[in-house]
DNA sequence: GAACAAACGTAAATATATTGACATAAATAA
DNA sequence: TTATTTATGTCAATATATTTACGTTTGTTC
């Protein structure tokens, strides 16, 4: 019995161990056959996941970049640069925003619409279908709630991130 | 029925596009809060990574550098820099392979060890019961269990990836 | 109206990320 | 012995990442 309990006590750091370097090996594969998988049109994860935010009907009539850098939970720097390349790239517009001057709210332009619709998506399409194979309804599902659980963990940790709890999908 | 049936089919790619995007989030914060919490000893997550598994038994004796970025599932040229930057705060070093003078091995070192046992350990101990709060021993197992289908996934999906299905944990 | 706060662009510094490519030395295969 | 392959360092180009900081404009509070 109490060698079960030591055992146990044992067991949850190499678990905890174990579990965050798959999901760090998990991410880098992520963008690593991701961007692959969207070669044909030059679009990083990175890209695609801030394309993929912009499809929102919530982001419909644009979302100024602050919202969308708590949004995705990357720095607004960062941000900054992807979306000018995005922007270069004719797949977004930035458009000053009407109640506040200051703000530019950032939509997707028809070509970029266009390139979601119909470029990206059966790609995206695949890839998933790809990545999660094997994965049933109930898998993703529990995944998805693991994931959540974590996530709101992480912003615990984070003082900055508080202010964004209503980020929720 | 077929409702039910018509339901569920447009339901999986939402629930993907929902994981994914978890994930991403996850993997944001995840650098985002690991390096801070590391900042004392100015240690990133990257860093943590070859640091964590330089520790590992089967490592002790050195690990070429080829075989570390196909664990680590990096590329071999960023590892380098990261590696560089390693040694140039001496807590790893390289050595010459004795049997493939080409090969260099890499592990650590004293001050590398002891910057793991001592500073970086109780740390991340800490960082991962915070992360990992209000999870219990079998949903620890169950997002391993996710995450490792879901590696052995994207292993699927990259050629290159294949010779190093032995990089199990 | 003055003081303060917020939104964004920008700059700087540092670290990570990839791919493609090349050169050198060493190991392996023919 | 020669041809081929392999391991690593390096280069180049591009894209992402963070933090700290500043400046300008605009909005809000007192």
């Amino acid at each position: 019995m109490s060698e079960k309990i030591e055992k146990s006590r044992d067991l949850a750091p190499r678990l905890a161990n174990r579990l965050f370097f798959r999901l760090y090996q998990c991410t880098n594969m992520l963008h690593k056959t991701g961007t692959r998988a969207l070669d044909d049109h030059h679009i990083t994860t990175q890209q695609w996941a801030v394309l993929g935010a912009l499809t929102r009907p919530a982001f419909e009539g644009g979302v100024a970049v602050g919202d969308l850098a708590a949004f995705l939970l990357v720095s607004r720097q960062n941000l900054t640069g992807v979306l000018t390349r995005l922007e270069a790239m004719d797949y977004i517009e930035r458009a000053v925003a009407e109640n506040d001057n200051r703000s530019r709210l950032i939509r997707l332009t028809t070509k970029g619409r266009s390139l979601w619709d119909e470029n990206m998506r059966p790609v995206i399409s695949d890839y998933y279908d790809a990545a999660l194979r094997g994965f049933s309804t109930e898998d993703r599902i529990h995944m998805i709630h693991y994931l959540d659980k974590m996530l709101r963990n992480f912003k615990d940790l984070d003082p900055e991130a508080h202010a964004d709890k209503k980020a929720a999908e």
